[in-house]
DNA sequence: CTCTACATTAGACAAAGTCCAATAATTGAA
DNA sequence: TTCAATTATTGGACTTTGTCTAATGTAGAG
């Protein structure tokens, strides 16, 4: 895994190598998902982007958060009805997620393997295979 | 994986089991949910059960679905945001998603096996493990 | 600097799901 | 069987997450 851009000239050459329009609004957005590598709601994200001003539009904050998937900068992780989580590591990893706190961890992909997948139907081929080890704390209701 | 039960009288006994006080919205649902081992919306389960008589309603359909999921009866599978879906099957099993049609198939549990889990934080335990295989037609966009 | 294509925005809209207070059904005891 | 108490159902208001639109703003090529 590669270190990930902390600053600005760095998370500008990244949105550059991907066609996208360096705007101050993506790269504001662009700054809150890679400097700490977190899983963030659209909503904290915009909370986080407009702590120091008000400069970016809820309808900004997921144009963004649209376009950085579709060109694959950063993945959609769903483990959670409410809301989509966006992940900017998008090596192929998996997920321990506390169902208590909504605290979502990394799993390395390397860690673990899986085996005795099916065979897909003739003519479809994988996406990609996301697992999700749920966890609590053992004191907690129903504990 | 024993049989699902089919008929009336099955459903009521199972109802009872659980403390489900067994009206007659509660046991259409069970019946739309039980009879075909399918993996529904609650919005499809809503249509499902009024097609006949509206006779349910979409308050009463979420209330049971949320009860019957307390219970054990039935669990969620969080693999699309845009809504859950339900399975009546609450043996650990897996899933594969079509990422195009929304289909979902059961991957039996005992098929597949995961190793290399990672050591939980201390007064941690795990809820489930889900794996979700997303797959798509290998001609379709981006293909 | 100008022009054009593209990006941002407020706010309307949509869909999934919850909540509430009024009504209706169930149930068990008499 | 009756009846009161408890529990369930309901329409519709409400909330939340996310999309859409049409008006405005901006970036950057030339
Ligand atoms: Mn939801
Ligand atoms: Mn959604
Ligand atoms: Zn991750
Ligand atoms: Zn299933």
């Amino acid at each position: 895994m590669e270190a990930m851009p902390y600053n600005r000239p760095m998370l500008l050459a990244l949105l550059r190598k991907h066609d996208i329009s360096p705007t101050h609004q993506r790269l504001e957005i662009a700054q809150v998902l890679f400097r700490r590598c977190h899983h963030l709601s659209a909503d904290q994200i915009l909370v986080m982007v407009n702590k120091r001003h008000a400069e970016t539009s809820k309808a900004t904050v997921y144009n963004t958060l649209n376009l950085f998937r579709d060109c694959g900068l950063i993945r959609e992780v769903i483990v959670d009805p409410k809301r989509v989580f966006y992940d900017p590591n998008t090596e192929p990893h998996h997920h321990l997620y506390n169902v208590d706190s909504g605290e979502i961890t990394d799993i390395a992909a390397d860690a673990l393997s899986v085996s005795g997948l099916p065979d897909l139907p003739p003519g479809m081929v994988t996406v990609g295979v996301d697992i999700i080890v749920r966890i609590r704390a053992s004191d907690s209701l129903l504990g």
